[in-house]
DNA sequence: ATTATCTATAGATCTATAGATAATGC
DNA sequence: ATTATCTATAGATCTATAGATAATGC
């Protein structure tokens, strides 16, 4: 059976990240508690000794998921900060990203599900806006601090509507062409010459 | 009761537009068949007299709901291609659009559940992304075609993305400097001014 | 006679709990 | 003795269907 405390802790990772995953790829409400279960090798009595409620775990794997990205570079030596708007756009704005949503940003393939969530898993992506906007402020190369932010604002919105619209778009040509044209335009602001 | 064929096609209507609102507030699945029927004053059995499945009524009511704000300029004599980008941002990036989403733009809190709907409904999406798309090249005043039809897929992403964030975010001033920053820097780069 | 709607219910979920079982850890 | 997990199930959904009821419309 495997029975320890460090058993424990290990299996309550392994249900946060099977949750982490499968929510994204599903929709908050889109897996039940006994499949997410089944898929950790366990069964769904043992659940509520791991989290109070459900929503509980949605909260939790919530918090993993946006971090898992930093935290998959910081794991190669890099600071997420430090990532290039550029280099930040071909990962976010690539085919890739589009088409495995559960390893990629919990917002594009959420944002709806988030807004309608409990307090406390708004809570945690609120606070997660809020960091993922200085970072991108980080980004620009203004010299107006101001400027900055309100274009990391526009980029962040924009690159999560993007990959959004690209994943419900059934037109493989358009799908592209959106994802190209935020990456093309978003790059040229940056350098401070839109026409 | 209510029985004549005039009557059958005015109830399909008002279940159809009960659902066009109850979906945008609420996801795509988080209202029931049931509760749908009841709030037109009907139960639950004739549902299915008036819809194959649970999701063409979906699919009904997502195109009612994208057409919606169209039909409504129209009522008031007024083209939706014919309102200037300045008019549109102000009603779209407001505070009253974050906080009625049952009478606004089905794309901002549904993104991720239209990306997982089933085919039928997601081409109705696809075909309005692409419409939503051209309409707002046109508000564009770039002589370059190109260059009008890149800067209205980010138009179009940014707006989307940005409500979204302002729906999720619990912080009143972030939600609202999101809505006005994208505001400001979509409506310099339209006069292709972004330092 | 036909049909729009109703009542009632089958069958399939899904969250959460109760009590049993088999390990851990003092 | 404690506890991590299991089996089993209560109770509350939710979609879809069967058959009854009361109008319409020929």
């Amino acid at each position: 059976m495997g029975h320890s405390q460090m058993d424990k802790q290990r299996t309550h990772e392994r249900i946060v990240e099977i949750a982490a995953k499968r929510l994204r790829e599903e929709g908050l409400e889109g897996v039940g508690v006994a499949d997410l279960m089944k898929e950790a090798g366990l069964t769904v009595g043992g659940f509520y000794k791991h989290f109070a409620s459900r929503d509980e775990l949605v909260a939790e794997a919530m918090q993993v998921a946006f971090t898992s990205w930093a935290k998959k570079m910081e794991a190669r030596g890099i600071e997420a900060a430090d990532v290039s708007l550029e280099e930040f756009m071909d990962s976010y704005l690539s085919i890739g990203h589009r088409d495995y949503p559960g390893d990629g940003c919990a917002f594009t393939g959420l944002i709806g599900d988030l807004a309608r969530s409990d307090p406390k898993t708004r809570n945690i992506a609120s606070r997660q806006i809020g960091e993922n906007i200085r970072i991108m402020t980080g980004r620009m190369t203004d010299a107006d601090a101001d400027a900055a932010r309100k274009k990391a604002i526009l980029a962040v919105c924009a690159m999560a509507g993007a990959v959004g619209f690209a994943r419900i778009v059934d037109d493989q040509a358009l799908s592209e062409e959106i994802l190209g044209s935020v990456k093309e335009i978003l790059a040229e602001m940056s350098k401070g010459k839109v026409s």
